[in-house]
DNA sequence: GCCGTTTTCGGCCCGACTGTTTTCAGTCG
């Protein structure tokens, strides 16, 4: 780890060493690489330089430790796969300088819009190219009015057809704005958290508060609240905020309030109290607005004021000591609502309608919760795409308390994600049973996340799939179909005895792809007929289903696993994000059946498909 | 640009789909 605390930096000063090492995090340098391989590609260049870079940006992802750890020694730098000599000096230009020659090169050779037009599915470097060198594209609205205007289908290669596909997706990407995805939106939440922390051993609590905290999809502010222990500390907390490494603009600041924005336009805001106030600040910042205004009128209500700076009494002005969240929603007479609900869809009529003898109450009561999950069903290994040994997965998971995992690598029509042609899929059952042996306090499950293709055909005979613990079925091509074909399509595959689970349903990528066109009400329906389970993919670039879909999906009686997709050791975290999802849609723990123990588990899955939804109803009344 | 050697240079993940290309180019996963 770097040293403590730096001297605060002046706005606009220039950065230091410190300030470039933390800027320049993993992410950070496999997206410098992956803009200098689309612009080589947009330029013409040789397609294995390209994908040289390429490979550069996966290598550093996947890294298990900050690569700037080990900047100074170009020995370790070389033992990256894919690190020759050219890399590593680049790397070490990029951590040591911030910045790269390379890409400022390409950026003066390549037209603004191109990094920007690629990240819509459909359009590639190549044509990113001809847009913006040709149509001089460089925003979504332009690239939308273009195609609106026909003057897009005039470009190589570009049909009608391709060109509203296009459009499909860029209509999204218009629609999410400046908004972030819950994933990167938690993570520059904590790091901001960290560094506050760091720079600031006076702050006694500090919490993510907001759209982050009740788990939105996609996120356009982060409201952080900190406790101090005495009064004078708080303008050192919001000196320190303004002077974070990511700050572009401060916005508004005096001495218990902040607020910046960073080079992305993400805003950043910060709230000091007292500790005496920091539940009910915390309450107060989390809710949406209508929750807050809902909760503004019942504090007013009982004789209360609650606001940003916690609840106090209307009359008196007195501070009210409260010290826990559950405590703050007692005094306002209701049960603990958990935070993704906070909402104002139903959750306080809900959190009203019992007594509470602690935990959350009433209707509210059985809402899973993160606790309650005790396994994984979907994750891959280096058999498939995984980016790590089968050993290695097994041990994060157990590491991260699982008491279960299903290891799902691909079918052979992922060909590029190296899907397992039938006799390594034999071979890869035997692995897992094997390491399943020699893995005391991990159960392991055979499994497979298997294609469905476009005709809705399935990748692996009956006979193969019969002999798989679990099989959870996907769609990974043909995304384009029509809304009753891919409708279709996926009923079909639902219909197989063997298909236990539908992963991601909708196929979307937030930030990047449109879900694909589907009737899901009659894909959910299909599902509470057929007893298939429905995923909820806690991959924070999916979360497929949506929190909608959940609920749609809990009002008509589906039965739902939540699981991480995980490619990566340390995804398993991603669970949180699965969890908050499926708060959000209100699925009661007793309708996932990763919650089951594993024999548990183990005899659902056992259960003819026909009889597996009764079986759970069961579980639910017990 | 990297790798693995035949240590000096050839091969690099690969099949499907779409467009307009009658033989390939761009894109996707």
């Amino acid at each position: 780890m770097l040293g403590q605390s730096g001297a605060p930096r002046t706005p606009g000063a220039k950065p230091s060493r410190r300030d470039i090492l933390l800027s320049m995090d993993n992410s950070a340098i496999s997206k410098v690489f992956a803009d200098v391989a689309v612009l080589m590609q947009a330029k013409g260049e040789n397609i294995f330089k390209v994908r040289a870079h390429s490979k550069a940006s996966d290598a550093v992802r996947s890294l298990p430790f900050p690569i700037r750890d080990i900047v100074d020694d170009a020995d370790r730098l070389g033992e990256i796969p894919g690190f020759g000599k050219v890399i590593v000096e680049k790397t070490q230009e990029l951590i040591r300088t911030g910045r790269l020659g390379l890409l400022e090169r390409l950026h003066e050779e390549v037209p603004d819009g191109v990094l920007l037009l690629v990240q819509i599915p459909g359009i590639g470097p190549k044509t990113a190219m001809n847009a913006a060198g040709e149509l001089g594209i460089s925003s979504f609205e332009q690239l939308a009015a273009s195609i609106e205007s026909g003057a897009f289908e005039k470009l190589p290669r570009i049909s009608k057809k391709v060109a509203l596909s296009i459009l499909r997706h860029t209509n999204v990407r218009i629609e999410q704005g400046s908004r972030v995805g819950l994933g990167r939106a938690t993570e520059a939440a904590d790091s901001v958290m960290i560094e506050l922390r760091d720079r600031c051993p006076d702050i006694a609590r500090i919490e993510v508060g907001g759209s982050v905290r009740r788990g939105a999809e996609l996120v356009d502010d982060i409201n952080i609240v900190c406790a101090t222990g005495d009064d004078g500390a708080a303008a050192l907390v919001t000196d320190a905020f303004t002077t974070l490494g990511n700050v572009r603009d401060v916005l508004a600041h005096d001495e218990s309030s902040a607020r910046f924005d960073n080079s992305e336009g993400l805003e950043f805001s910060i709230t000091v109290v007292p500790v005496v106030a920091f539940a009910a600040a915390l309450v107060y910042a989390t809710g949406s607005i209508a929750h807050g205004t809902r909760l503004e009128q019942i504090a007013e209500e009982v004789g209360l004021r609650l606001d940003s700076a916690g609840l106090h009494d209307a009359k008196s002005g007195d501070a009210v000591e409260v010290a826990t969240e559950q405590g703050v929603y007692e005094r306002l007479g209701l049960g603990f609502i958990p935070p993704e609900l906070r909402e104002d869809s139903g959750e306080i009529e809900k959190a009203s309608s019992g007594g509470s003898a602690g935990g959350t109450v009433g209707g509210l009561s059985g809402i899973l919760k993160p606790g309650d999950i005790r396994g994984d069903l979907h994750s891959h290994t280096n058999w498939s795409d995984g980016r790590f040994p089968m050993a290695e997965m097994v041990a994060a998971a157990r590491e991260r308390g699982f008491e279960y995992l299903a290891i799902t690598d691909h079918s052979p029509s992922a060909t590029i994600a190296n899907g397992l042609e039938p006799d390594l899929l034999i071979a890869h059952n035997d692995a897992v049973r094997e390491m399943n042996d020699g893995t005391p306090g991990l159960r392991l499950l055979t499994g497979t996340e298997m294609d469905i293709k476009p005709d809705g055909s399935l990748d692996y005979d009956d006979e193969l799939l019969a002999d798989l613990d679990i099989v959870i079925a996907s769609i990974h091509s043909g995304m384009e179909q029509d809304e009753a074909t891919m409708t279709q399509r996926v009923i079909a595959a639902m219909e197989n005895p063997h298909v236990d689970v539908i992963c991601h349903l909708t196929a979307r990528l937030l930030e990047r792809r449109a879900p694909v066109m589907m009737d899901v009400d009659a894909v959910l329906e299909a599902a509470v007929r057929t007893c298939t389970v429905m995923e909820i993919n806690a991959s924070p670039d999916r979360l497929d289903l949506s929190a909608d879909h959940v609920k749609r999906a809990v009002e008509l009686g589906v039965v739902f696993a939540v699981s991480t997709d995980s490619h990566r050791t340390w995804q398993f975290e991603n669970m949180r994000f699965g969890v908050q999802t499926a708060i959000r849609g209100w699925v009661e723990a007793t309708n996932v059946i990763n919650t089951l123990h594993y024999v548990e588990l183990k005899a659902f899955l056992e259960l003819p498909k026909s009889e597996r939804y009764e079986f759970n109803r069961f579980r639910g009344q017990q």
